[in-house]
DNA sequence: ATGACCAATTGA
DNA sequence: CAATTGGTCATG
């Protein structure tokens, strides 16, 4: 232990410490301080203490001894006494006095004298904190990671300077309106804000590294975050070809602690200026940061998983307008949020021209009508209509082909090959499915097999599956082209490219792999199992799933999806309009009260205790409670509050203090989550 | 959380 | 009357 020393000394303060504690709390001097002389310049240390206490989330004054007072630096990792114990914290900044009535308490040790929070992230985690009523503590926990000792002591070369061609930035940009316009403005040290959707076939990460570089120029840095790792490398490639070797750094969970530390300091010490990464990198300690871009902030990927559940986006918004940064929220699809930027004019719109997205991309719909697939012998018994037949196997003679499948993995229910109805069960009404391929199906609630299975409402005796997985379609596939491979990216075998050669690639959304010289066709199977799930986003996620498929596709390429021409996410994806979907969302959100429009907040945990919270919490004027009623399988209560987003910060803030009055009273925790991103 | 203090309650 | 329990308060 380092500071066994340190601890020895405070030892002979205690018998005095012991002496005045009969006294009263407020008047007692806490005797042994002045034993120790302090820091001859600020002497007093602001310190944000890791206590997991809502009520105690605030900044507490110590004492710096001399001896710490060149190492106690604002940012600095310390370990203090607090309430009886040692505990750990971050120092928010030195002053000259304190105003604590009492004698200050000295620091113990500083941990290490590496300014790892910068004073903009520990802005940053208080206002995430109380947008997202949760303690500065828990946000402080994903902001910084865990020391590394080993890490620390290696110190890292600067980057060489970047290699900055603005004119082939200009290039790439040039087929976006106000592309061009966005780069220098950020060239010349501005700080724009926009909502890009890129168009099919765009090579996203080379645009976005081009961002990076315009910035670069202005001699800012900057913050980029993708969804995971893949995307994480596609940009981190993309960015060392446009600015140069050692520009930039990864930030991603799955390094090991050591690497992720010592990248984190590579940039807290400034040595490299421009971080991408998945969730975590939001808060990547980039100096005089110029720049904070995502891409698809659609994906729930960005949805922090761990209290209090902030979600990127949100992180980069508050971010960009407390630094005066420039934000880019990009993307094939365009979430309902990003759409009430644009709405809000908080954010300006890049977009390709529709002649553009014409020429990159045609979409069809097919039909999945018994009658179509009757027409051609070769698709029987796979979901294929032939007009997606046939687009696979012209495309073949010229590219690869990607199929996208929704789920795998995954025991489908039956439904009646000519009526569609849900096959069921003739003992107990439950689902059939397919338990294996030469079986007959089996009720999923009883186990009966039913071998001799005929439709109750129109006496057809064939069954089929609505949903077969990854699997069975590659297998299916496999027998309608029986000439070419057929490769699978999906679960824990995700491809991260293929190349040129010709070959169908089935793969789940979300692990479709890029094609070097894209897709020849892109075909979406069984669009309306996607969008058979009920949630509020499920045409949003649905479309944005399909999009991102779609624009894997090779400039002037094709696109067929399988579905009802009728639906309107389907429609979205045939005139390839994100925008207008995303409109169209938020005017439905409006008009049902829901996010963006409003604000929403949930408070799950025992029915007494969310009553409890319910008691306490003082809320906004326009604000509702729906519930608590039952929810999950853990007799747990929720109740949903609402609030028109003019009030939302307030519905925050009453969270904020509700939390804070709950934890000082010792009651039950309950779960508060602001804007779930599930409902 | 943890500890301290104070008041009320319990038990011999 | 001491021992125990429960509520409140503060934590630098």
């Amino acid at each position: 232990m380092t500071g066994s020393s340190q601890a020895s000394a405070q030892q002979e303060a205690l018998p005095g410490l012991r002496a005045t504690v009969r006294r009263s709390r407020a008047t007692a001097p806490k005797a042994g301080t002045q034993s120790k002389p302090v820091a001859e310049t600020d002497p007093v240390a602001r310190v944000l203490v890791d206590v997991p206490l809502a009520h105690l989330d605030r900044p507490f004054d110590y004492a710096v001894p001399a001896t710490m007072g060149e190492d106690a630096v604002p940012g600095a990792r310390v370990r203090v006494r607090f309430a009886g114990q040692d505990v750990d914290g971050f120092v928010l900044e030195r002053a000259g006095a304190s105003d604590h009535a009492g004698r200050l308490t000295p620091l113990r040790r500083v941990v290490s004298p590496e300014p790892v929070l910068l004073p903009e992230i520990a802005g940053l985690t208080g206002r995430l904190a109380e947008r997202y009523a949760g303690s500065r503590a828990d946000v402080l926990r994903l902001a910084v990671p865990p020391r590394h000792a080993t890490a620390e002591k290696a110190a890292r070369e600067p980057a060489p300077e970047p290699t900055l061609d603005l004119e082939a930035g200009e290039r790439a940009w040039a087929d976006y309106r106000h592309g061009d316009a966005f780069l220098t403005h950020l060239s010349s040290g501005g700080s724009p804000r926009a909502v890009w959707t890129a168009a099919p076939a765009a090579d996203w990460p080379t645009l976005v590294a081009h961002a990076a570089a315009a910035t670069r120029a202005s001699g800012r840095g900057v913050v980029i975050c993708a969804p995971d790792l893949r995307d994480v490398d596609r940009v981190s490639v993309a960015l060392a070809a446009v600015l140069g070797p050692d520009q930039h750094v990864k930030l991603v969970a799955d390094v090991g602690p050591q690497a992720r530390y010592r990248d984190f300091l590579a940039l807290s010490r400034g040595a490299v200026r421009i971080a991408v990464g998945t969730r975590a990198a939001a808060f990547a300690p980039v100096h005089d940061l110029g720049l904070l871009a995502i891409w698809d902030d659609g994906d729930d990927l960005f949805a922090e998983p761990r209290a209090p559940y902030p979600h990127t986006r949100e992180t980069l918004l508050l971010r960009a307008e407390q630094q005066g940064a420039a934000a880019l929220l990009g993307g094939f699809a365009r979430s309902v949020e990003t759409a009430y930027l644009l709405r809000t004019n908080w954010a300006h719109e890049i977009t390709a021209p529709r002649a553009v997205v014409r020429e990159r991309v045609t979409v069809q719909i097919a039909g999945a009508a018994e009658e179509e697939l009757a027409r051609d012998p070769y698709a029987r018994g796979a979901r294929l209509p032939s007009t997606a037949f046939q687009t696979i196997r012209r495309a073949l003679t010229d590219g690869p082909v990607l199929v996208q499948t929704p789920r795998s993995g995954y025991a489908p229910s039956l439904a009646c090959e000519r009526c569609r109805g849900p096959a069921r069960c003739r003992h107990c009404s439950g689902p059939l499915v397919l338990t294996g391929v030469m079986t007959p199906p089996v009720c999923r609630w009883c186990g009966v097999a039913e071998d001799s299975w005929a439709c109750p409402i129109c006496g057809h005796r064939g069954l089929r599956a609505p949903v077969l997985g990854d699997s069975r379609t590659a297998e299916e596939l496999g027998r309608s082209f029986p000439q070419v491979p057929v490769r699978r990216s999906s679960g824990d075998h995700v491809l991260a490219e293929v190349s040129r050669q010709r070959e169908i690639v089935v793969a789940t959304p979300g692990a479709e792999p890029i094609a070097r010289e894209g897709y020849a066709a892109v075909v979406l199977l069984d669009t309306w199992l996607m969008l058979a799930r009920a949630d509020l986003r499920t045409e949003e996620e649905s479309l944005r799933r399909w999009l991102n498929a779609a624009a894997l596709v090779r400039p002037g390429g094709s696109v067929v999806a399988v579905g009802d021409a009728s639906q309107a996410a389907l429609q979205a994806l045939v005139r390839w309009d994100p925008a207008g979907f995303a409109e169209r969302e938020i005017a439905q959100r409006r008009e049902a009260r829901l996010p963006p429009a409003a604000r929403l907040a949930t408070l799950t945990g025992e029915p007494g205790a969310v009553d409890d919270l319910l008691t306490i919490l003082e809320l906004p004027s326009a604000a509702d409670v729906l519930g608590p009623v039952a929810f999950g399988d853990r007799g747990e209560w929720r109740a949903v509050l609402r609030a028109p987003r003019s009030q939302g910060i307030a519905l925050s803030r009453a969270l904020g203090e509700a939390a804070r009055v709950r934890s000082a009273r010792k009651l039950d925790p309950v779960r508060v989550q602001v804007d779930p991103v599930v409902l």
